[in-house]
DNA sequence: CCTTGTTGACGTAACGTTAATTCAAAATAG
DNA sequence: CTATTTTGAATTAACGTTACGTCAACAAGG
């Protein structure tokens, strides 16, 4: 690996000559003729900066994790994208970082953390990130931006509550009475559970309490059976995972239940998946890919000393994909 | 942060003891009171190694990138986690890319590679490399590990071959007769084709031709449509990829066949979600956390300048999960 | 008592950058 | 023609580690 020192050498020049045309730096000037030769030099030795000599020099990685709690999870895929997206725009590299290996007694963050090897993170919060984790997340020195949800720490969120009304008024503008809300546990269920209750309420309905079975198929499956077991069964749910929709289909058809002729089922959060399901699940879209972008931005204002430009994202709004999984009820049944 | 220097002088000895004490160097040596007193130090400065001074000084980030095609394809969950566990006992992080990042112009790759942010890349190439990639990623320094499947370069499989004959025999094995293989373009789905093919054969049926139609749902979905166009239609298929089989269910629901008992299904690759679609998909399991596991110690076989240990993962085989989607043909039809 | 070996440490030169400082030569001003 | 400014560059001190070489003090052996 050719260094500085050696397009130096072979362009008969110094080294802060290769140091200022590598980095443009205006400080250090030089001939345009010296600077085609440092750049025919550099060419002909293939040099390339060494990331990790600048890094130390310059105490700044371009590098920044994410970390997510179950990384394979479809709804990250826009979000990843957005990350890494908006990172490249500044130069920098996403290291992406599963919760497993998070635990509080795990190496993983304090080593990204406190040994200098990134210059911020962004954390997926939901289910993740109890007391323990947070007091040593605050010991460090990097900044941290939570990605849904904290109450202490710079965070940045998409509208959920929003989400769950949308579902909801969906549905009762399908004329539907007795409609549930499948949800799993922590805050952002909570948020969604709150915009169906504000929905039912706009329309005059008595909301049912919040099913909280969890995250993923098997919560879905446990919510559905679970919905079905009250006096008057619903006619439409609302599922507040989009794993959990798969679950709440498999379910239905166990039981016999047919979709949507006899249960109308919205979903919050859209992936690709939900629309290669039978039924395909109408479904809220949520704006994850802006997610990504507007957490990074707002992640490298906290790295600039900025400050942070947090909150909720309501441009694009949660949109409403319309398919085959929810229909108007045509028999009023109360 | 403290350094090493501050922690020298609060315990009063050289830089180079402290060194010692963080990596326990044989090479210098102390009294056990010393030790503790530096450990002590340490504890009190809240002393972290930076990892970046650390790597320029040894050549060696402790890094190591994998880069898949499509990182929220679910096949890539116990990959990934073979891969971090793995890299974890090296005392490693995983830098995870997407493909996208990977285009031939993008400086993604070269970044990692050539300004020595990595110590080596995983590859999963299927789809992927192109004889551009190859020559560029050839000219780079580090060593490159592919993951299915590259012809000049250090490789390891798992037993695709294997999981085709696999899955058509346990068809075969059902009494059905026409069985018809949907695949993909590439290498994978090739070596799959070729299992199904000698499977047929060891039976005395003659295999259809491999139905081409790519990944995912889509794929599935048009591969279905095609197998039933041709005379015979068949009684069972065997879909090369696991998210095609989501495809492949949807046609037939759209198409009005109902599985399993008109059609017989079996995947190759089993995810947690094939268990929770109706109905739920019979496949073959493919030891991908062993992939990820042995992906890992090949590459650091590399590292170390030792001959890589590649080849065909056979331990644990390819297993077939039996669920709902393929039952025994009871009326023989020819 | 001198020699040799061992213990316990210290000094320092890298690793490849960046940027502050310095400085000679050329250009311009008075 | 001298004084001053500008141009074009060179030197060098960090950044935080690691590991090589050195060395004093003490112990053991002859």
């Amino acid at each position: 690996m050719a260094t500085q020192r050696d397009v130096a050498r072979a362009a008969g020049v110094s080294l802060a000559v290769v140091s200022a045309v590598v980095n443009g730096t205006s400080h250090t000037r030089m001939k345009e003729s010296t600077r085609t030769r440092v750049l025919q030099a550099m060419q002909q030795l293939g040099y390339q900066p060494n990331q990790t000599a600048r890094s130390l020099r310059l105490n700044q990685t371009d590098m920044i994790a994410m970390i997510l709690n179950k990384l394979d999870n479809p709804v990250y895929g826009p979000l990843r994208h957005g990350v890494y997206e908006a990172a490249a725009e500044h130069g920098a590299t996403v290291l992406l970082g599963d919760a497993e290996t998070m635990r509080s007694g795990s190496q993983f963050l304090t080593r990204l953390l406190s040994q200098g090897t990134v210059d911020g993170i962004l954390i997926r919060g939901e289910g993740l990130l109890d007391d323990d984790v947070m007091t040593e997340l605050s010991s460090h020195p990097k900044p941290i931006l939570i990605l849904e949800h904290a109450l202490d720490h710079p965070w940045i969120d998409v509208d959920d509550r929003r989400a769950g009304e949308i579902a909801t008024r969906f549905l009762v503008n399908l004329r539907h009475r007795h409609i549930v809300f499948v949800g799993g546990s922590g805050y952002l269920s909570q948020q969604r559970y709150l915009g169906y209750q504000q929905a039912m309420d706009a329309a005059g309905l008595t909301p049912a309490p919040h099913l909280a079975t969890g995250f993923g198929e098997q919560a879905g499956a446990d919510g559905l059976r679970q919905a079905m077991q009250a006096a008057t069964a619903p006619t439409a749910i609302v599922v507040n995972n989009i794993m959990s929709a798969v679950g709440v289909l498999a379910a239905a058809r166990d039981l016999g239940i047919t979709i949507p002729d006899q249960l109308s089922v919205v979903g919050i959060h859209d992936v690709d998946l939900m629309r290669h399901l039978r039924p395909a699940v109408t479904a809220v879209r949520m704006p994850m890919y802006q997610l990504g972008r507007a957490g990074v931005e707002a992640l490298y204002d906290l790295i600039a000393g900025r400050p942070s430009a947090g909150g909720v994202i309501t441009d694009p709004e949660p949109e409403l994909v319309v398919r085959d999984s929810a229909t108007a009820l045509t028999r009023i049944r109360d």
